[in-house]
RNA sequence: GCGCUUGUAGCUCAGCUGGAUAGAGCAUCGGCCUUCUAAGCCGAGGGUCGCAGGUUCGAGUCCUGCCAAGCGUGCCA
C-alpha cells in the first residue's frame, strides 16, 4: 500500500512538471509516512512543503495542485490538504483486510523481503578472548549480533556469522601460566599466585583436570620457577614484568611440547565452554576463525608485505610502523615490536584482509564500545590494502552496567569476579535474557539490574509478548472444547465484518510488519522489532479485553479467529527471528 | 588536553533520519475477573527534550559554543 501511494505521488509530480507548475530540475524525494493520529488519515506526505521553496509557491497551494494531479485509485477514499501543507491519504478499509489473507498464505514467510538478495554479508560478533567464560557483557553482543544477522537474513542477504578466536598472543600465555601455577598448587607446591594472573575458579578446575590425568608430569619445584623472577606488584614491583617473566620461565622449564599441552588444555576447555554457552543461548556460527591460523599460514606476513609494497610501512626505533595517520587515524601504529613480535593490530590487519579476499559485499564487526578508538586504524588498514573503507561497518555495543539492587557490581575478568552469561541464563532463562539485551539501542548505555531481571515475579516484557501468543492458542483450544466449528474460507470472506476500532488498529499494525522489518535490518536496529512486537501484543491484549472472539455468530467468529491467527503468526515470526520461544500456553 | 559516544517523565528507555498535541514500560493513585488465561485491560497525575544561541514555514532531531557522564587516547588485547 505504501509503495502504491508513493508511485501515485510520483506520477502527480511528473504531471505537474509537464504542466510547468514545477521546474523539471527540482529533486523530489518522496517521504510518505504513517500518521500517528487517525484524524490525519492513514498516510501523509510533506512533499508540498519540501517543494514549496524551490517552486516558489505557497505550500498549501502547491499541495492542492498535487492533489488535483493525483491519479485516481480505488483504494484511496479521500485525500486532503491539512495543516501547513501536509497531504493526508485515507485508505479504504476494505483493502486493509487483505493483510489477513496475505499472512495466512505466506505463514512463516510473511514479512521476509528480497532487498538483500545476491549480497553476501559477514557478521563477526562476540569474539571474546578464550581466557575465561563469557560474562553478561558478552551476552549483549551475542544477542545483538545474532539478531542483526537474523534480520539481514530475513531481508534476503546471505549471512556468514563468524567468531574471531584470539588464540594467539600474550593473554593466552597469561592464561596458560595461570593454569600451570594452579596445577603446581594441586601438586602441593607452595605457590604465590601472581597479581596479574587469571584468578577465576575455572582456572583451578582446568588445573585439577590436568593433575588428575597427568599427575606430576608437569611439576617443577617452586623454587626453580621463581628464581630471579622480578617482584610482583604487591611486593613493590611491576606486575606486567612479573607475569612476563613467569611466562618465559614456564616455557623454558616445561619445554615446547609440555607448555603447549597446558596451553591447549586451557584453550580447548574454555573455547568448548564458550561454544556450548552460545549454542544454549541460541547463537549459531558458520565459522570459528582462529587468529593462530593467520600466524601459521603466513597471512600476517602477507598482509604486512602488501602494506610494505604500497609504501604504508616504515621503520622507527627498531619497530615497524603502519602510517595510518595518512589515512585518517590520529597517529601511526606499531605492527611489529622492537622484539620482533607482531602486535595484535598486525593480525587484525591480516584478518580483515582475509575478510576482504573472501568477497563479502559488506563486513560487519560488532565490538564493545570501549574499542571505538580502534575503528579509524582498521579502516585505514582496509584502505591501505586497496579496498573501500565503507565495506566495513563497525557496530558498537555498550557494556551493560550491572546492579544488584542499588549496588553496582564491579567486574573484572582477571579477578574472576563477574557474573557469567550462563549464570544469567540459569536465572532468567534464554528468552528473557535475549529479549532484554536487544530491547534497547545497542550503543545506548544500559543498566541491568540483576535483582529485577533475575526475579521470577518481575514484570518482564518478554512475557507480555509471549502471553499474547499463548492467548491466541488458548482461544483455539477453547474453540475445540466448546465443540464450535471453524471455517477459514468463510472467515476470509467475512473479514469486512471486522469494523471495530480495535480490529482496524490491528489490521494496520499487521500491515506495518514487513516495512518495519526492512528498516530494522538495514539500520541494524533489532530493538525496532522488539518495539513492534510489544505494540502488536498490546493491540491484541486490548482487543482481547474489549471483545469476545468465540461469539455465537459463525461468520463473525470465523472472521475474528482469522484475524487473531494472523496476529499469532506475526508474533511467532518476529519472536523466532530473535530466537525466542513461542509458548502455546503459559 | 584531544577524540568518540551519551544527556528526553521519579526510574529504565522509544521517538519512523526535519513534521501536526513529545510516547511506552516500571513506580504512584483510581477502576475492571459468575464471561475465550488478570503474566491482561481502562483511566489519572507526572516534561524548560542538559543549557544558550543559530539554520527555516517547522528543531527532541541539523550547526556552533558551553555543562555533565562514560569510553578511548600503549611497541596491551
Amino acid at each position: 500500500m505504501k509503495k502504491k501511494l508513493e508511485a501515485l505521488i510520483q506520477q502527480a509530480v511528473i504531471s505537474l512538471k509537464k504542466e510547468g507548475v514545477i521546474a523539471d530540475d527540482i529533486g523530489a524525494a518522496i517521504t510518505l509516512e504513517r500518521t500517528r493520529d487517525a484524524q490525519h488519515g492513514d498516510f501523509a506526505t510533506n512533499l508540498a512543503m519540501m517543494l514549496a521553496k524551490p517552486a516558489k509557491m505557497n505550500p498549501r497551494q502547491l499541495a492542492e495542485k498535487l492533489v488535483a494531479a493525483l491519479p485516481k485509485d480505488s483504494a484511496v477514499t479521500k485525500v486532503e490538504v491539512a495543516g501547513p501543507g501536509f497531504i493526508n491519504f485515507f485508505i479504504d478499509s476494505r483493502s486493509q483486510y487483505d493483510i489477513v489473507k496475505k499472512v495466512h498464505e505466506l505463514g512463516s514467510d510473511f514479512g521476509l523481503s528480497q532487498i538483500g538478495v545476491g549480497k553476501k554479508v559477514q557478521v563477526e560478533f562476540v569474539s571474546a578472548n578464550p581466557t575465561g567464560p563469557l560474562h553478561v557483557g558478552h551476552g549483549r553482543g551475542a544477542a545483538y549480533g545474532s539478531a542483526v544477522a537474523g534480520l539481514l537474513e530475513a531481508v534476503g542477504f546471505t549471512v556468514h556469522r563468524e567468531y574471531y578466536v584470539n588464540d594467539a598472543g600474550r593473554q593466552m600465555d597469561i592464561l596458560a601460566t595461570s593454569i600451570w601455577l594452579r596445577y603446581l598448587e594441586e601438586c602441593g607446591e607452595p605457590v604465590r599466585f601472581p597479581d596479574n594472573g587469571y584468578r577465576g575458579g575455572y582456572v583451578g578446575d582446568i588445573a585439577r583436570d590436568i593433575y588428575k590425568n597427568a599427575k606430576d608430569e608437569y611439576r617443577c619445584p617452586i623454587g626453580l620457577v621463581l628464581e630471579d623472577i622480578p617482584k610482583d606488584e604487591a611486593h613493590g614491583g611491576d606486575k606486567e614484568a612479573h607475569i612476563d617473566a613467569l611466562i618465559a620461565r614456564a616455557k623454558s622449564l616445561l619445554g615446547t611440547m609440555h607448555y603447549r599441552d597446558i596451553f591447549q588444555a586451557g584453550l580447548t576447555n574454555i573455547l568448548d565452554d564458550i561454544k556450548n554457552d552460545l549454542q544454549e543461548f541460541g547463537v549459531e556460527y558458520q565459522e570459528w576463525f582462529s587468529e593462530q591460523h593467520l600466524m601459521d599460514d603466513g597471512s600476517v606476513d602477507l598482509a604486512l608485505n602488501r602494506l610494505q609494497a604500497s609504501g604504508h610501512l616504515y621503520e622507527k626505533d627498531g619497530a615497524t610502523w603502519f602510517a595510518s595517520s595518512q589515512l585518517g587515524d590520529e597517529k601511526d601504529r606499531v605492527v611489529r615490536r622492537e622484539n620482533g613480535q607482531y602486535t595484535y593490530f598486525a593480525s587484525d590487519i591480516a584478518y580483515h584482509m582475509n575478510k576482504l579476499d573472501r568477497g563479502f559485499d559488506l563486513i560487519i564487526d560488532i565490538w564493545g564500545a570501549d574499542h571505538h578508538g580502534y575503528i579509524p586504524r582498521v579502516k585505514a588498514a582496509i584502505q591501505a590494502l586497496g579496498a573501500d573503507a565503507n565495506k566495513l561497518k563497525v557496530l558498537l555495543v555498550q557494556f551493560a552496567t550491572l546492579y544488584r539492587g542499588e549496588e553496582k557490581v564491579q567486574m573484572s575478568t582477571r579477578s574472576g569476579d563477574f557474573v557469567t552469561l550462563r549464570q544469567l541464563r540459569d536465572e532468567v532463562g534464554k528468552d528473557a535474557a535475549r529479549f532484554f539485551y536487544v530491547m534497547r539501542r545497542s550503543e545506548q548505555h544500559m543498566d541491568f539490574d540483576l535483582q529485577l531481571a533475575t526475579s521470577k515475579t518481575s514484570e518482564n516484557p518478554v512475557y507480555y509478548v509471549q502471553y499474547a501468543h499463548a492467548r491466541v492458542c488458548s482461544v483455539l483450544r477453547q474453540l475445540v472444547e466448546k465443540g464450535l466449528p471453524r471455517d477459514i474460507v468463510s472467515g476470509m470472506n467475512g473479514l469486512t465484518q471486522l469494523a471495530e476500532e480495535h480490529e482496524l488498529s490491528l489490521l494496520s499494525t499487521l500491515e506495518r510488519y514487513p516495512e518495519m522489518l526492512e528498516r530494522a535490518a538495514l539500520t541494524h536496529e533489532p530493538h525496532q522489532l522488539i518495539l513492534y512486537l510489544r505494540e502488536l501484543a498490546n493491540d491484541f491484549h486490548t482487543y482481547y479485553n474489549a471483545h469476545q472472539f468465540l461469539v455465537d455468530d459463525d461468520k463473525l467468529r470465523d472472521a475474528r479467529l482469522n484475524l487473531i491467527c494472523a496476529v499469532r503468526q506475526v508474533l511467532a515470526n518476529g519472536l523466532k527471528l530473535l530466537n525466542i520461544n513461542t509458548p502455546e500456553s503459559m
